[in-house]
DNA sequence: TATGAATGAGCTTTCATTCAT
DNA sequence: AATGAATGAAAGCTCATTCAT
């Protein structure tokens, strides 16, 4: 058992380097031109044995998938139990982004470049992720319009737009341009100045 | 003459039919995955027909982004006659977004995934479109700031993405979606509405 | 009739000039990479029409060849007339190379690249030519050895190859490397070398 | 280490099907008629096979073009140690040209049909070969012309070129009629044949 | 578990040839 | 006589996937 067990191990680990091996790869090729024996390279084995640990390439892309969602959605179900409000929820998705874009600027990248906005490699499973994420947010602003939080004169499904939209369009400059993120405070800006416009506008107050 | 005029009008004719179906099928299947039998197919025609009037598969792809970039600038440039606001500059790029998505949805939707965020497809030539319209907008939002027109407390940089990723997510909406704009009540009620929350905010008048 | 006669020459002048364009392009690039397309470019006329003057590529080809083997053996048909010995038969051979390469270089260049040597190209046809011209040398040399102007412990077949392949790797290296042909002085003393070594041989004389 | 070696040796031996079948096929359609397609079924192995083994069909090509030289170049390379006079020298180059078309044919012959004459196939590299190779023999006439024992009103240039031409245009006619080599005598004849007539010339002794 | 030989469908591109005008 | 649009059969090369070892 105790073998086994180290066997398990072993094969956790050595699939969690063709999945960091594949992440690199993809985000410096995109889905599409990313080849087999690219990820193998990259990870320093033999390209049979990705297919060891991963039915076919569509599977290690979608393993590669389901981490980024099972982490946004893990965060999201925090909101069940602490029940925070719109803009605790925005700065939690914001803070999301960043977070992850630091400790794995790859999964970041993959989202924003071959999910977010391509249609090219949509199946039925990952516009279903998609779906329910949005509907999560527009729902969310649901109640904050009737708790008249937000305005009301906006669909809901128009501001999740707006929101989403704004932070990938933050996202996607920084991972096209390869821009690091420098620190917490740069993050703090960052996620401060979405949030503040996206909340109060960008007339100046007083205007 | 009218005959070689004629011949010339053929020439064009024969080659819009396939930057038409170059369009649908690249829409549909993504760059990549759109192979020159199914555009050939698509346009009726013979396979090395498509070879007659573009170079290459790039080409032809090239030629559907210089058609998207010329009719964006070409309207920019009107601005610089005209000298309109920064809300009229807004007002006007959304408004061209969802007039050439009523009336060409197909390189409206091809421009948003195959270019705006997909990093696959892009070439240094393809960058600097990019790179060139975003500046545009920059500048509008500085000129805007130094009017007083637009808070200062965020950069010009900050605001361009903030604004470009609520268009291009509603775009996207629709695009993934593959819905119609019904009439021009729905654009006036989108792009208003978008234009509001960004000036305004998303928070309640009077809070 | 005037006006047929005409018609006819005019005919016969175009086509020589898409010969001549074909031999110049054909030479450049030898005969499968050559194009209907560069040929009717270096005419100055459309590709459609090559096909009105000669029935396919290979037909095109064949009249540059038949060109080639006309002159030559209309050359060797003047032996029957006026008997020469086996010295004026080589040296009328060699001289026609080196005229027939400063008159038409394209013509002796292709005939050395495309069928001296080139299996490739070679049809049934062709075959016969080559053989046919051996053949004549051959027999000429029989005669020479039977009248003890040539030895006669060497086959004529032998000597036949020595001679021809002396000839041709000389064309061939002023062919591969573009050397012009400067004035009769160079070409009578290539011509007299050759001759020299091939009947006294490589050998200092009173060795 | 047995295993590997082993599989070494497979790669090796796989190697040498896929060169002998291309040999055979490039021998029999020349170079630009030959297709993968027919190497891989001549090899007795599928399409996908031969790019496994060899990069492009040039690199291929190449490949017979080096086994070609290197060994031509090692038999001069013994010239160094064993410093033969012009005559071992010359027949040592006719004997390996003999042998060679004997232990395999299809060597010499595209050597023959695809590089010693053709330009078509020439790039920048099997250029150098056959200089390197024609340079070696010149100065070899040089140093016996300096020696007394080849007659120095001929250049050396000229002597390597009617030597060349000489052995090609036998190798050609063996080659070009498929004609194989019967034995040792028979190459005794040939090879003898050839170097009398060279150095004694074609003209009967005591003339 | 690990390797890489082997397969072959699939893709872009070329070009001789035909044919309507 | 002249044009060039139209056709489609090849051909080279790639690469996901399978499988024997």
């Amino acid at each position: 058992m105790q073998q086994s067990s180290q066997a398990h191990e072993n094969r956790k680990d050595k699939q969690a380097v063709i999945f960091g091996a594949a992440c690199r790869v993809i985000r410096e090729k995109g889905y599409h031109q990313a080849r087999i024996t690219d990820i193998a390279q990259e990870a320093g084995i033999s390209y049979g044995l990705v297919y060891h640990y991963f039915k076919s390439k569509a599977d290690l892309f979608d393993a590669i998938l389901e981490e980024w969602w099972t982490g946004l959605f893990a965060m999201m179900d925090e909101w069940d139990r602490t029940t925070p409000g719109i803009e605790e929820k925005l700065g939690a998705i914001v803070r999301y982004f960043l977070d992850e874009y630091e400790r794995r600027p790859d999964l970041v990248h993959i989202f924003i470049t071959e999910i977010s906005r391509s249609s090219a490699n949509l199946t039925p499973t990952r516009v279903k992720w998609i779906k329910l994420f949005m509907d999560r947010i527009e729902s969310s602003f649901a109640d904050a319009q009737r708790e008249k939080i937000v305005r009301s004169d906006i669909k809901p499904r128009y501001l999740t737009h707006i929101f989403l939209g704004a932070i990938e369009s933050f996202i996607s400059a920084m991972v096209l341009e390869n821009q690091p993120l420098r620190g917490r405070s740069q993050k703090q800006r960052i996620s401060g100045g979405l949030l503040e416009v996206f909340f109060n506008g960008a007339r100046p107050t007083g205007h």
